[in-house]
DNA sequence: ATAGGGTTAG
């Protein structure tokens, strides 16, 4: 049984081999997985909490017309202020504004009224309005009245607005203050927030918790190098350390989001460990920052909040997390269970739930029901819900299917989103769809008004590199109107692989390496188009680069949900404890398979070993063990699920295509960039992929 | 009077 845990585990190891080469620490591993294996049972889909959803209870409006005020003999400045505010709310601020010159005596209440108006109804001219009447009413000095200016010009964008009303008021309460530092970090402005934040401190300002989390967020969003973001994180978190603010939930939750943002996610973990007290917002933001590249870690952090952490209730934005991090697995059952847990908490009614429903099953394979859960969505569909379901399509490599539902979208007067495109585009990528890509890709700023981004001409370079038309998709990267980013160089170099294009690699190459020299996946595509063209000198070159930076290859990793639990598998895993098992069905397959005219596809081992070498090594990869142990330990009329960490190899496609008729087996396989449906010998990428 | 966490693509 143990054996079983250890696998598992292996799962949770994966997704450190991205960036740390694999080392297992045995007893740690068996002593965790015990742990995570005895947790795995449907209890989350039991507890039964009260909905977050029942309808918040407020007092109706009494709102008051002008024949009320009419009404009245001498009216007083709160029944002005009462009208006004029922005007406001109704939407009717040109009527409110009306009546401010026949008021003697506004009040704070009333610029409150009309400023919070402006804001909400999106009326920019009127807002400037406003504040004209503001300034003749003798309120500009008001501290309360200029914070909430503050916040109406930041949320028009106008931060040179916001900057002057802070300027001209001379009592700057700490609100006034906060209001200016958020106004600068949402408008990017990180170099301005930060000189902000010195002068209070020069001032001698105590600062709060606010000042703390509006600076940290503007250092994140802007500093112009990621070094000196971090410096400048770190200072302000030693300030706020000084201060007695480390423990404060609002200030370390930010510090949590920060550090994962820049890219130290065990900076967050120390941050989150070192915390006194937390809540949903704290354990859903590390949840969050695990759940891309580290989606175990992120299951094994919510399984602790929920075993540990009773008065702590996951809501939408936890749960969102949590499926993607099912997505990333591609833990189908697990993913089943939080969908059953959401159902009982009514968190369904949430679109962004929905949209992660929606993604969760198409990542799994199981493309059907996230239809299913697109076509019975129980809110109004937003943007993402429809990017979702169209990239669902695409990665399954159903192109057609996509485009029809983006036309049904545009039909339905949905306007597309930048990442629309991509998804699109995607699409047609995955199932050749060359004219269609290009009329998209055309109608993109003509019809929608939506700029090209260098994503978007990575698409195209992708979709006209496969094709095998490199020469257009070389004039592509030329033309294009931005600078184009590593995403572009590296669609041209996968098409080069593809196409065996030495020279053109070599092209895209030189600008790769520039631009991401840590990147390990460049060098190894490289060598693998060398070694293709038998360029042995070159591709051992192209070794000795990496060894001199310490860079090392992704090791293969495949893993497969059997009974709601991860199994998963390194190439030659030497160490696995049914290796000898899986070993022996896939000889035999391959055996049965070389009858019917098979050769091991050798030319994607990249050492420079002899026939029989390569093809020992061959049989070892990890989607084959996980192959064998899915032909074993599954029923036979069952679909076998496979993802794969690295694109699919070609012998391995070749295997699993005749073993998907020899075994008469459905065979699902999801790799890096989009899945594989083998059935009866033929692969619904059909072998473009 | 102001907060802190989330969805789609690559």
């Amino acid at each position: 049984m143990h054996h079983l845990a250890v696998d598992s585990f292996t799962i949770g190891e994966l997704i450190i081999l991205r960036t740390k080469p694999l080392k297992l620490n045995w007893s740690l591993v068996k002593s965790k997985t015990q742990n995570f294996i005895s947790n795995l049972n449907p209890m989350w889909a039991t507890q039964t909490q009260p909905s977050l959803f029942q309808p918040p209870l407020r007092s109706p409006h009494r709102s008051f017309s002008f024949k009320t005020l009419s009404s009245l003999k001498t009216p007083t400045i709160n029944n002005y202020n009462h009208l006004i505010q029922t005007l406001c709310r109704r939407g009717n601020l040109k009527q409110a504004l009306q009546l401010l010159p026949h008021e003697q005596n506004p009040t704070q209440r009333t610029y409150e009224s009309l400023i919070l108006a402006c804001s909400s109804l999106n009326e920019p001219s009127l807002a400037r309005v406003v504040h004209g009447h503001l300034v003749d009413d003798g309120f500009d000095q008001d501290p309360f009245l200029s914070t909430k200016l503050i916040d109406m010009y930041s949320h028009f964008g106008s931060v040179e607005d916001a900057r002057n009303v802070f300027e001209k008021t001379s009592d700057k309460t700490i609100f006034v203050w906060n209001a200016l530092l958020r106004a600068l970090a949402l408008a990017d402005e990180g170099e301005e927030a930060i000189s902000l934040c010195r002068q209070m401190g020069m001032l001698g300002m105590p600062l709060d918790s606010f000042t703390y989390s509006y600076g940290l967020k503007a250092c994140v969003a802007s500093s112009s190098s990621h070094d000196l973001a971090e410096r400048r994180v770190r200072q302000i978190h030693g300030h706020a350390l000084r201060h007695g603010f480390k423990t404060r939930v609002h200030v370390a939750t930010t510090l949590i989001d920060c550090y994962a943002k820049l890219g130290s996610l065990p900076y967050s973990r120390r941050v989150f460990d070192g915390m006194t007290e937390r809540n949903v917002v704290t354990w859903s933001a590390m949840i969050a920052c695990y759940a891309s590249e580290r989606p175990f870690d992120a299951l094994m952090l919510f399984q602790e909040m929920m075993m540990r952490e009773p008065d702590t209730v996951p809501n939408s934005v936890t749960m969102v997390s949590v499926l993607q991090a099912c997505a990333g697995l591609s833990a189908l059952g697990q993913g089943k269970l939080i969908h059953a847990y959401i159902l009982r908490r009514g968190l369904e009614a949430v679109v962004s739930v929905f949209n992660a429903l929606i993604a969760m099953y198409a990542k799994c394979g199981n493309l059907e029901t996230g239809r299913q859960v697109f076509d019975t969505i129980k809110c109004q569909r937003d943007v993402v819900s429809w990017n979702s379901m169209i990239a669902g399509y695409g990665i399954h490599g159903f192109g057609r299917e996509a485009l029809h539902l983006f036309e049904e979208m545009i039909d339905k007067g949905v306007s597309p989103s930048p990442i629309t495109f991509v998804s699109v585009l995607g699409a047609c990528s995955h199932a050749g769809l060359v004219q269609e890509g290009k009329r998209i890709f055309a109608s993109m700023s003509r019809e929608f008004g939506i700029i090209p981004r260098a994503e978007h001409y990575a698409c195209m370079v992708d979709i006209l590199g496969r094709a095998g038309q490199l020469d257009e998709a070389e004039k592509i990267v030329e033309d294009m109107r931005v600078e184009p980013g590593p995403t572009v160089w590296g669609s041209l170099l996968g098409a080069c692989r593809i196409h065996g294009e030495v020279k053109r690699a070599e092209k895209a190459c030189a600008r790769l390496f520039e631009l991401e020299p840590l990147n390990a996946g460049n060098y190894i595509l490289l060598a693998d188009i060398y070694a293709s063209a038998k360029m042995w000198e070159e591709v051992s070159r192209i070794k000795r680069i990496l060894e001199g930076k310490g860079l090392q290859k992704v090791p293969g990793c495949s893993w497969i949900e059997v009974k709601k639990k991860l199994y998963s598998f390194v190439s030659v895993d030497e160490m696995n404890p049914r290796i000898e098992q899986l070993h022996a069905l896939i000889v035999r397959l391959v055996t049965e398979m070389k009858e019917t005219g098979y050769v091991p596809n050798t030319k994607v081992v990249l050492y420079d070993l002899d026939q029989e070498e390569k093809e020992r090594i061959l049989l070892g990869h990890s989607e084959k063990l996980a192959l064998a142990f899915g032909l074993i330990n599954s029923g036979k009329g069952q679909v076998i699920r496979i993802t794969k960490n690295l694109r699919l190899c070609e012998d391995c496609h070749t295997v699993t295509k005749f073993i998907s008729k020899f075994a008469n087996r459905e065979i699902l396989v999801r790799d890096v960039n989009r899945f594989h449906h083998f059935r009866d010998g033929v692969c619904s990428c059909l072998d473009y992929w």
